[in-house]
DNA sequence: ATGACGAGCGTGGCTCGA
C-alpha cells in the first residue's frame, strides 16, 4: 500500500501537474496541502474522472488540505481537534477499512511560524502541542495511523543544505524541532529518515535564487507512522523529478510503501 | 553584496509563504 503527501502550492495553478503525477504515482491515498481554494473551487470533477475519491478542507486564498483515495473513506473529519477558534484549514483525517483493520491518515499543513517572536510563531507551537495531544490519543486507541504532510520543521542539520540560512527561521528553531522530536519520542517513526542514509535528501526547494539547480533544499515534508505501521514499512519514495516539471510546486511528493 | 519567485485576490499591489 502506497500513501503519499504533497504540498502542491495551489490546486488550480497546479492542476495539470497534479493530474499527471496522480496518473503515474501508484498511490492508494494522497494527502495534499496548500490547495489555496475553497471546497467549491477545488477541481473535483477532473480528479474524480481520473478515478479518485476527493475530500477537501479548504479556505479562501490560503492553506487548505485534501485527501484523495482510490477507495472511499469510511469516515472523514475536518480540522485539528483542540482548536475551536482556529479558522485555518490545515488538517483533515480520513479513515479506511483495510484487510489489516482500520487505517487513519491525516493530511496536515503545519503553520510556518515566521517571523519568530510573533503570534505566528506561538500559533505554530500551540498547533504542534495540539498535534501531540492527538497523537497521544490515537496511540492510546491502538489504531494504525499516518500523519503525513508539510510539517514546516527541519528536524536536523542534515535536513538542510545550508543550515546557516535557517538558524533564525521558525522552521529550525529549537522549540519547533523539540516539538517534532516529541512526536518521535512518543514512538512515531519518521519514515524517510528511518529508511534513507542518502545525504542531501530534500523535499522543498525555494523558487528563488536558483535553489533547485543548486540543490539548495530542505526536508520539511514528513510521513510519521504509528508503531504497528513502522513494522510494515517497506520503503519510501521522494518524487524529485516533479520539481523539474513546468510550473512546479516548490515541494515534491513523498510516499511510503507499507507491506500488506 | 545584492537580488532573486510564485499564488491568490482581483486588476494594482498587497499578503503570505519558506
Amino acid at each position: 500500500m502506497l500513501v503519499a503527501t504533497w504540498n502542491i502550492n495551489g490546486v488550480k495553478a497546479r492542476i495539470d501537474a497534479l493530474k499527471a503525477w496522480l496518473d503515474e504515482c501508484g498511490a492508494d491515498i494522497v494527502g495534499l496541502q496548500e490547495i489555496k481554494s475553497v471546497d467549491e473551487g477545488f477541481p473535483r470533477a477532473e480528479i474524480e474522472a481520473a478515478g479518485w475519491h476527493v475530500e477537501t478542507h479548504g479556505q479562501k486564498g490560503f492553506n487548505g488540505v485534501a485527501l484523495l483515495s482510490r477507495k472511499p473513506a469510511a469516515r472523514i473529519e475536518r480540522g485539528l481537534p483542540g482548536g475551536d477558534a482556529d479558522e485555518q484549514s490545515r488538517f483533515i483525517i480520513g479513515e479506511w477499512e483495510t484487510d489489516r483493520g482500520p487505517l487513519r491518515v491525516a493530511s496536515l499543513y503545519l503553520p510556518n511560524g515566521n517571523p519568530i517572536g510573533t503570534e505566528k510563531f506561538s500559533y505554530k507551537l500551540r498547533w504542534m502541542a495540539r498535534l501531540e495531544t492527538l497523537a497521544r490519543q490515537w496511540l492510546a486507541e491502538e489504531v494504525s495511523f499516518i500523519l503525513a504532510g508539510d510539517y514546516n520543521v527541519i528536524p536536523q542539520p542534515e535536513d538542510a543544505r545550508n543550515v546557516a540560512d535557517w538558524v533564525n527561521d521558525a522552521l529550525y528553531q529549537p522549540e519547533s524541532r523539540a516539538a517534532y522530536r516529541r512526536l518521535l519520542h512518543l514512538g512515531l517513526l519518521d519514515a524517510v529518515r528511518a529508511t534513507t542514509d542518502q545525504p542531501q535528501t530534500y523535499t522543498f526547494w525555494d523558487y528563488q535564487a536558483g535553489a533547485w539547480p543548486k540543490n539548495n533544499g530542505i526536508r520539511i515534508d514528513h510521513i510519521l507512522l504509528s508503531p504497528d505501521l513502522s513494522a510494515r514499512l517497506a520503503g519510501v519514495r521522494i518524487d524529485k523529478h516533479v520539481r523539474a516539471w513546468e510550473k512546479p510546486s516548490d515541494h515534491v511528493p513523498v510516499l511510503v510503501d507499507l507491506k500488506d
